[in-house]
DNA sequence: TAGAAGTCAATGCAGCTGCATAAAGATGAT
DNA sequence: ATCATCTTTATGCAGCTGCATTGACTTCTA
C-alpha cells in the first residue's frame, strides 16, 4: 500500500494504464496483421458490419457511432469505404431527410461468415492463450469499468 | 463454462477482446484530449522521453523501438520531431556509424517535468477512478500478460 | 581482406485520423 | 409561419501510420 497526499493513481494504476497502452498497440497489431494477411479487411469493417448484423435492421451513422465508440467523421469515412466495396448499401430514412441508413448486403453477410473463422482464430492466439484459466472474466469486467460513463 | 469442439476463444475471452478494443480507444483518446488540452505534446512524445530518462544515458533508435514496441520507421519519425522541437538531441554512435544516439536536452527533462502532473491527473481520472480499489493490480497482470512472448 | 549477407535508419507513397467547418435539414420559440 | 438554434453528415487540410524500398554501414565467411 503506497501512501501520498494527493489523489495521484498509486504504483499498480500507472503500471496497469501503461501496460494497457502497449498491450493494445501490440495485441490490436497483431490481430489486424492476422486478418491482413488472410486477406480481409481491417478489423473496423468486421465490427461495423457486426452491429448491424446484431442490430438486425439498418442503422443510421449515428448509431454506428453510438456502438462503435468512434468519431462522426470517421464513421462517415467508414461507411464510404464499405458501400464502395460493395459490403453495405445505403437507404433513404424514413423519417429524417439529412440523413439515411445502412444495411448489410449479402456480400456484407458474407463477410462476417467468412471473416470469423480467422478472427476467432486470431482472438485466441493473442489474447485467449495468454491469459490464465478463467483470468478472462475479470479481464473484461475490468475493461468494461473504463468503458462505463 | 462453455462447451466446443474447436481451439477457439470462449465467450468471457471474446468479450475481454471486443472490451480491450473499445477501451483502449476510449481511454486512450481520453488522457490524450487531456494532455493536449493542458497544451502538452502527445503521448508517445512523453513515453520515449520517459525512457531515455529511465535508461540514464542515451539510447539508440533500435533501443527505442524495443522498449516502446513501436515500428521501426515510426521511431525514426518521432524522434525527428522531437529533436525538431528541441525535446532531443541526436549524437554519433562511437561503435557504429550507421546509427546515433539520442539524448534528452534540458528542455526534455522540463518537458517531464511539466507533463507529469497532468498525465498523473489523467491516469487517475480516466482508470484510477473507474477501477475497485485492489482491482488494478490483477488487471495489470493480465495486459502483462498479453504483451509477453 | 574481398565479397556476400545482414542490420540500422530514413523516406516516398498511399491511406487513415483529427480537426475545423460547411451544408442541409429538423426543432423550438414566438 | 418565421427565424434562430440545434442536429446530422460530409469534406478540405494537415499530420500520422503502414509498407516497401533504399543507402549506409557492419558482420560473417572463406
Amino acid at each position: 500500500m503506497q501512501l501520498h497526499k494527493d489523489d495521484g493513481p498509486d504504483d499498480a494504476t500507472v503500471t496497469a494504464w501503461a501496460r494497457l497502452v502497449i498491450a493494445s498497440r501490440v495485441v490490436l497489431g497483431a490481430v489486424e496483421a492476422d486478418l491482413k494477411a488472410a486477406g480481409f479487411p481491417p478489423l473496423g469493417w468486421y465490427d461495423a458490419a457486426l452491429e448491424l448484423r446484431r442490430a438486425g435492421r439498418a442503422l443510421r451513422p449515428l448509431e454506428i457511432e453510438e456502438r462503435m465508440l468512434i468519431a462522426q467523421f470517421n464513421v462517415s469515412r467508414l461507411l464510404d469505404r464499405m458501400v464502395a466495396a460493395g459490403y453495405l448499401q445505403r437507404q433513404p430514412c424514413s423519417t429524417d431527410r439529412r440523413g439515411f441508413e445502412v444495411a448489410l448486403t449479402d456480400t456484407g453477410h458474407d463477410l462476417l461468415a467468412r471473416m470469423w473463422p480467422a478472427y476467432r482464430a486470431a482472438i485466441q492466439r493473442h489474447v485467449g492463450a495468454k491469459l490464465a484459466p478463467g483470468e478472462a472474466a475479470a479481464f473484461g469486467e475490468a475493461l468494461g469499468r473504463l468503458i462505463a460513463r
